[in-house]
DNA sequence: TGCGGCAATGTAAGCGTTTACATTTCAGCA
DNA sequence: TGCTGAAATGTAAACGCTTACATTGCCGCA
């Protein structure tokens, strides 16, 4: 270490300027456009920046030439791996062009989201990864007003006002549902995460009922259980599900943990899968296939959402051209939890 | 929808304090120790406050005030539900003070992670959370010399350097380890994930070293295989264990992932577990209740952990006390792939 | 030789806060 | 009534950068 007092000071970009002997425009033009710099001026000032060990104040960056090289996200919660994988992917591509990344979860809380959101704009994010489309307009608003750009993922949706990415999920489900309906199934039950504040699991719901209305099933013959997230609560919906007096021959889940829980429950009360009773999931997390037998659902591009994510946010923050919202396909992910109804209505 | 309008600009400090008649200084003091500020005059200043829907620039505030309520942690990967869980409940209790948490994960890549906590040293991070205590040592002088605390978790040892949180690795394994062994087993073989920039890993492997050597049983009965984070990788590890002439009748495996894989391995071959061979884990995700046979294995009290550390964390920044390391307790999870060994050699 | 023009660098004005320090106000007291 | 000093508020200097604009120096061409 040099000289002086400030020796316990953080190196500052007049630090570098001074050690370099030439001015805090040249040091900062040599760290954010090296090219208009001669190489002899750049050299010396990037062995100064080494010397001192110096790397520039974010804050004062961000300030000074407002933008953040930050964006935020919202996610309904960590612990699903679901939203991990996705967020991981995201958070890599964001990285590598030197953005960083702000994490809030929700908890699954509309208003908790709304007070993040706000958060993270205070903070100065340039842009917000925002998991499904329902939200309150006044959010929306909120968003406009200070023009940051919003990108809606895990979720497309044909007609939606706002760009978004991810797989249509009534189309998803629809797809499974006519597999399943073509196996020979009429009476099917349906376990759904909450639908007040998720979009996502209501056009899943959709999905179902488009499929069966499709197929001439009347919805009499759909049983409808909402339930909160989790292996347990799967498992009791299925209890419910199967209690009634003339039980569905499959139960199709709107995810794969909920379903986990159902084949557990299948297990538990002496039903073999899928003989005695069919089950389906959604999202394909690792543990479908792990599950014995491994389970039938649909699987979603996590990692590719993440990743295209990132470009999109990125693009919609320059600015330059307009984004526009992006389908990713989706597939079924035929296993061994899916067969013919046990015996013929 | 980027439109860059400058009729919808923020508003700022400046424009509360022109809107309620007083100084700028008289606007950032009501906020910020309103006590200090006459009734009359605040009620003006609040007033205006909400009717210009105005927030404060966060890296205005954090360049001027020196702190930036943020604290930043770097974690392997987020795919990991084992890092997950401790890291919401860790963002949790810090959103409850206030605190915004910046993630990012280094892919478990030694490089990255140094590279990764400059950055968040950059970005101003008051205090820092990191995982395990294996780092260069350039990088601990580093955060030294800028003096940011730095917390180091999921990881106890005794007679560390760094104030760490966690739970003691090498005894936790030690203990099941000594289980393993009382069931009679004298022939262990044992799946570690890559141990070169992991400390737990190597703790783990030392749990079961220990208990061998307590035990009497020299170090040629134990079968070592390291390998890479996965079920896939799990399961080839398992097989090649299981490959050797005289095989072991256990096989412990560093963490439930690589179990899973080596219990579905053993599967194909036609094991029976715990017949045929014995498995057991380490951390207890939520797939090793739900495997079957359900998995033998160390709990670890993830969420826990991450409340307690951010709480440490926030001690450590304000300074008051010298903070001191914190232990916490894990249990062993004594499910059913853990039997006696098949027959007596 | 002189001059236009361009490339390289410097100068200094912000960016939106916080906070020492200065100023004003006013109650309390001799 | 005039002082004193504490309480309330204002003034303005940081904080560490970016960037518009000014300056310098140099090359080539007529």
């Amino acid at each position: 270490m040099s000289t002086t007092d400030r020796s316990q000071q953080v190196p500052t970009l007049a630090d570098v300027a001074r050690h370099a002997g030439v001015s805090t425009a040249t040091v900062s033009r040599c760290l954010n456009s090296p090219d208009v710099v001669v190489a002899p001026t750049r050299e010396r000032v990037m062995t100064a920046v080494r010397e001192l060990g110096y790397s520039p104040n974010f804050n004062a960056q961000s300030l000074a030439a407002k933008r953040t090289n930050t964006v935020g996200a919202v996610i309904p919660t960590m612990e699903n791996s679901i939203f991990a994988q996705g967020l991981q992917a995201f958070q890599e591509e964001l990285q590598r062009h030197g953005i960083t990344l702000l994490v809030s979860s929700s908890s699954y809380q509309e208003d908790l989201e709304a007070e993040q959101i706000r958060t993270l704009i205070a903070r100065g994010a340039d842009a917000l990864l925002l998991i499904g489309h329902h939200r309150a307009q006044d959010v929306f608003d909120f968003l406009d007003k200070r023009s940051v750009p919003a990108l809606v993922s895990w979720a497309f949706t044909p007609d939606a006002e706002r760009v978004c990415i991810g797989f249509n999920n009534a189309e998803a489900m629809r797809g499974l549902a006519q597999l399943v309906i073509g196996k020979g199934h009429r009476r099917i039950g349906f376990i759904s995460a909450d639908m007040a504040s998720n979009d996502r699991a209501r056009e899943r719901l959709r999905g179902v009922k488009d499929a069966m209305a499709d197929a001439g099933i009347g919805p009499e013959n759909l049983t409808l259980v909402e339930t909160s997230y989790g292996f347990e609560t799967g498992g009791d919906a299925f209890r419910a599900i199967m209690s009634a007096e003339t039980p569905p021959t499959v139960v199709m889940c709107g995810n794969d943990v909920l379903a986990i829980g159902a084949l557990r429950a299948a297990k538990e009360m002496g039903l073999r899968t899928p003989t005695d009773i069919s089950i389906t999931g959604f999202d394909d997390i690792e543990l479908a296939m792990l599950a014995e037998p491994a389970l039938t659902t649909v699987h979603v591009p996590h990692s590719e959402m993440g990743r295209r994510a990132a470009r999109m946010l990125m693009q919609m923050v320059q600015g330059d051209e307009p984004v526009s919202s992006l389908e990713l396909p989706t597939d079924i992910m035929v296993r061994q939890t899916l067969g013919p109804p046990r015996q013929q209505d």
